[in-house]
DNA sequence: GTTAGCACTCATTCCCGTCGAGTGCTAACA
DNA sequence: TGTTAGCACTCGACGGGAATGAGTGCTAAC
């Protein structure tokens, strides 16, 4: 990391040129930048040597350089100007939030959206798994003939129905039973025991065979794997960059960003702490490493945890991304202890 | 339509051809489908013929013919073979749809997943408003410190969530009150007046500024207008197709299946009983001029209405599609009455 | 250490000839 | 009268140069 501030400022416009115009960069153009007065001859002599160093690259022998995930790397880590978030971006974000008194849960929805509108790129957030959260309540109810919903509040709400008829007053006192049990409970602590339990309680007034239906249900919904929620916002953005031209990479892509079952592995993905970047190849997945993600962990009061992700081309706007994501979790921030504390 | 039967015959044959390589087709290729024993001269003067009465399009003196949106609407309307379903495609149907026993409204999202698969199109369903179908139930949960959860139970289940605190027992006897006066009501009947008479019970036990902020929160969860909901499956299956190779009009393209707006509209349009295609310019949509639409529309038991849309190019298997639509509209509508009925 | 100058490289663009698929027309045939 | 073989013609696609120009590396002079 023997860089001379000169290199370094050559790297930076360098990087800072082609992250505006995806086009190989050229002494001249660096040279007529002016701000540091050398000769293009001269940049092109820290040029070699900055690509010698591995971070920059040559795609041709007459072209000019870009970056490599090195350059990027060195970049995001002590070149990156400081982003300012227009005032206008700050305010309209604010009202935002303001506006959408509502659960966590859909705050958290709500945050990758607006992540997305400020940095302009595709964002994936995970939600917590709830099978931390106890059980509120159960309800039973009858909604079409034959047809039983049962609601299971947690943090979230999570319901299904089964297909038998079961009289209003049956629902009731069903209802009231279930709670008796679950109510209070984890949903990963309950067992075929627990619900067993509540089926002698309730044989007498309900038909087996309906009951059995019902708690069979019962079990299924609160033991599904509280999963951990992906939403993808802006996915098309992608389309946007000449980077993703070529209508196959587009799909690949695209399809990637429609693969639940991925994207959670990705949100699974340790990243350290805070705000951090990974840069093309230092990517796990293989059609990634043509781009990079910018993630932020965070973890709620009530100790769920996700991960809040941009994904863009190499050359994405990281100052910007960086700017946008520590803005936001400030934000929310001070909205969640707002509702938490009352203040 | 004065088309004599060879006529009939040679168009059916190009359009099935083109469908299938999306490239303009010669006389040649018409003559050596050899049923028909003609060279490809007598081929050249009919298709002159038919080209003169608008069911023919050659892009330039020197290809093949294509057909004009004239041309698939007469193929739709009198050429288009059967289609046989695969065993194996209708097995899997069944058993998809029997794993399934849920609610309907899971089931209408389930169903464009379905015409999705067998048509591998992108597929658009609208499932039906919701302010017919009672209120069946209203729940008061408290669930973080400071939040209490609405839960309203219509044939959905719709949820929101207020910032105060309220104790369990003070949501019990809230959520008896509320039930009381709004159990039966169908949600565009409920009116300020009903809200107030709510509040009137309950002013005593809950301080006022907080009974304020719930009902505030329940009346508009309840009048909000049970949207017409819109699934969209697959989307990006447009890429494969050459229509769409290029990025620009993919990104058009996938910009308005995202756009619920635009898609509401699409479903809200009459396109009458049963299964019906709308080819090309027919389509009121600017950016569906070059693509077709199959729809049908479906009313639940229950009063419900919607319309399941496949998306593809002009040149879409119609004959596929119209029979997958066809049997997923009778499996579902064997199910429906399973579930209604019993029997 | 910096820079001007110059030869060199190579992707891009454009031109142009060739190829071939496909047509329309005409004349001959059944 | 309808069908077909034959032929000239059209025009997009493909491929090989030539010209262009952006950009480089190297050298020599300052």
């Amino acid at each position: 990391m023997d860089l001379s501030d000169r290199k370094k400022k050559i790297l930076q416009a360098i990087i800072d040129e082609y992250i505006g115009t995806a086009e190989p960069v050229g002494s001249r153009a660096i040279s007529k930048k002016e701000n540091l007065g050398l000769s293009s001859a001269t940049i092109r002599n820290e040029m070699a040597d900055l690509e010698e160093m591995g971070y920059l690259i040559q795609p041709h022998t007459s072209a000019g350089r870009i970056p490599s995930d090195e350059g990027y790397r060195f970049y995001v880590n002590s070149l990156m100007r400081d982003y300012k978030i227009g005032i206008d971006a700050v305010a309209q974000l604010q009202s935002m939030l303001e506006s959408r008194v509502s659960l966590l849960d859909k705050l958290i929805r709500y945050a990758g959206a607006i992540a997305s509108n400020l940095t302009e790129y595709t964002t994936v957030i995970s939600a917590p798994k709830d099978d931390d959260s106890e059980i509120k309540k159960v309800d039973v109810v009858a909604v079409e003939s034959h047809t039983v919903m049962l609601i299971v509040v947690t943090r979230r709400v999570r319901n299904a129905s089964v297909n038998v008829s079961l009289s209003g007053e049956g629902c009731e006192r069903l209802g009231q039973l279930i709670n008796k049990s679950l109510a209070g409970m984890k949903p990963h602590e309950v067992t075929r025991d627990t619900i067993e339990k509540i089926k002698d309680g309730a044989t007498g007034f309900i038909k087996d065979s309906i009951l059995d239906k019902i708690l069979d249900c019962l079990y299924d919904t609160v033991t599904a794997d509280a999963e951990t929620e992906i939403y993808v916002t802006n996915a098309n953005s992608i389309l946007r960059y000449p980077e993703f031209s070529d209508v196959d990479k587009a799909r690949d892509m695209l399809s990637f960003l429609d693969d639940k079952e991925k994207l959670k592995k990705l949100a699974a993905a340790d990243t350290g702490e805070g705000i951090n970047a990974t840069i093309g190849k230092e990517n796990d997945f293989e059609i990634l490493q043509d781009s990079s993600l910018v993630s932020m962990n965070y973890t709620l009061p009530s100790g769920g945890a996700g991960k809040l992700t941009v994904i863009g081309p190499k050359r994405m706007n990281y100052s910007k991304v960086f700017a946008s994501l520590d803005l936001i979790s400030n934000e929310i921030e001070k909205l969640v202890n707002y509702y938490m504390n009352g203040s």
